[in-house]
This record gives structure tokens, C-alpha cells and sequence, in this order.
DNA sequence: TCTATATATATGAATATACATATATTACGA
DNA sequence: TCGTAATATATGTATATTCATATATATAGA
């Protein structure tokens, strides 16, 4: 269980601010959805291919959420294998699920 | 309950990912938990103090949460009073101190 | 070793963000 | 109506982010 009565020290929100931020980006959500709905590491083909975008920007996007800590790469002879390693950011993925529930079917919150 | 066995479409993840970003800002995030602490409105007075931060900056925060719907205002005579109105910012605040638990003690996780 | 496929990086221009300082606005009480 | 406390905004500069294009690297197979 986590505290929750005190007030998160400014330490700790200078520290994850940025993780956070940096995943915030609709693109790299995309890449972090995708590698959760997959539940298996999936090479960048396939993560370019559910990205809709190009390889190069995709390998940009992979690149920052690995400097970040949450994903993680593994190379199979010619692919490289990401899969997610911080499972916080999942709770990213479902507020947005809940804000959007929120905003389209008020009546659901 | 929310839908979580498909992804996320684009258009969401365009369209929450600047208010998730917006909000991935240490000071804002302060501002967000001591709201969320206080449970009651606060002045722009109190939340400077709570903030640690000098009036004008703050004021600059509250106005970028308040334009992504974050929290809400009401003027009361001399003070201006700003509360929280979307709760699944709520789970960013969580989304932290889960981060943070799982860095700092990982046999929690 | 040469080639093809998969992946990564360098670079730059356009745009956005952060933060400080100065100044403006607002509303009430004297 | 004037002053003052509370709050908001304008502005500029430094810094960061985005995204595209071009290019580099790495690996396996022929």
C-alpha cells in the first residue's frame, strides 16, 4: 500500500515529472499501449507498423522511453525485441481510459 | 468499468496527452496534490505558500491547469478560491508514488 | 566478404516551454 | 473614491521538444 495522506516531497515530482511528461507524447503512448496489449516484446517493425509512423521516428520515440527507464530492449539476431519494464506507466494508460470516460460518458464517474 | 482489451485510438491519445503533459510539471503536480490534500478550495495566497513558489509563477501554473480543465475557480470576495474538478488527474498523483514506491523499495511492486 | 534487412543516430528548422520581472486588474474597506 | 491586498497578465530570453531527412550501424545469409 502506498501513503497518501502527506503531500509528495518536491524531490520525488522533480525526479518522476519528466517520466511522466516525456510519456505523455501520443505517439510513444501508442508504442507503450501497444507493448501492454501484447503482453510479448515486439520488434520495432511491428511497433512501427502499430505506430503508424516512420522507423526512424519510432526508434527516436523507443529510444526516449528506454532513457527513461520504461522500456527495455533485447536484440534476436536481426530484430530488436522492446517490452515494458515499469509498470507505473500503465496507470498512465488508464487515466486515460478513466478521463476520457469521464469527457465522453459523464455519467459513468 | 472501463474497456482495457483494446487500444487506445489516436484521436484520444492526441487529445489527453497535453493535459497529461500539461499536468507533468513538478509544480503543478505540488499544486494538484495539495489541492487534492486539502479536499477544500484554497486562495492563490495559501497555495503560493503550499507551493514554495513566488505569486506570479503560481498564478501562471494555476491559469495552464485551469485551461486544460484541470481545476476550477471561484472568486470570494478579495480571494480567488481554485479547486480540483477532474479526478483522474488524481491518478497521476498515484501513478508517482507507485513510480516512486517501486524505485525506491521494489519489493513492493 | 558482400548484400539485404533491421535498427539507430545525426542534424537542423520550426515550435513550444519555463521562468523571471514588471505591470495590470480586481474588489473590498476606510 | 482612494488605497491596499489579492490575483492575473505581458513580455522576453533561455532552453527544450518535435519531426523530418539523411545517414550510419549491425546482423545474418549467400
Amino acid at each position: 500500500m502506498v501513503i497518501d495522506d502527506e503531500l509528495i516531497d518536491m524531490d520525488t515530482l522533480e525526479r518522476v515529472a519528466p517520466v511522466i511528461r516525456n510519456a505523455a507524447h501520443p505517439l510513444r503512448l501508442r508504442i507503450l499501449d501497444y507493448l501492454h496489449h501484447e503482453k510479448e516484446p515486439r520488434t520495432v517493425t511491428e511497433i512501427t507498423e502499430a505506430a503508424g509512423a516512420s522507423q526512424a521516428i519510432v526508434s527516436q520515440q523507443l529510444r526516449i522511453l528506454k532513457d527513461q527507464g520504461l522500456i527495455s530492449s533485447k536484440r534476436d539476431s536481426h530484430n530488436v525485441l522492446y517490452c515494458i519494464v515499469d509498470p507505473s506507466v500503465l496507470l498512465l494508460l488508464e487515466c486515460i481510459r478513466r478521463h476520457d470516460g469521464m469527457c465522453v460518458k459523464p455519467h459513468n464517474m
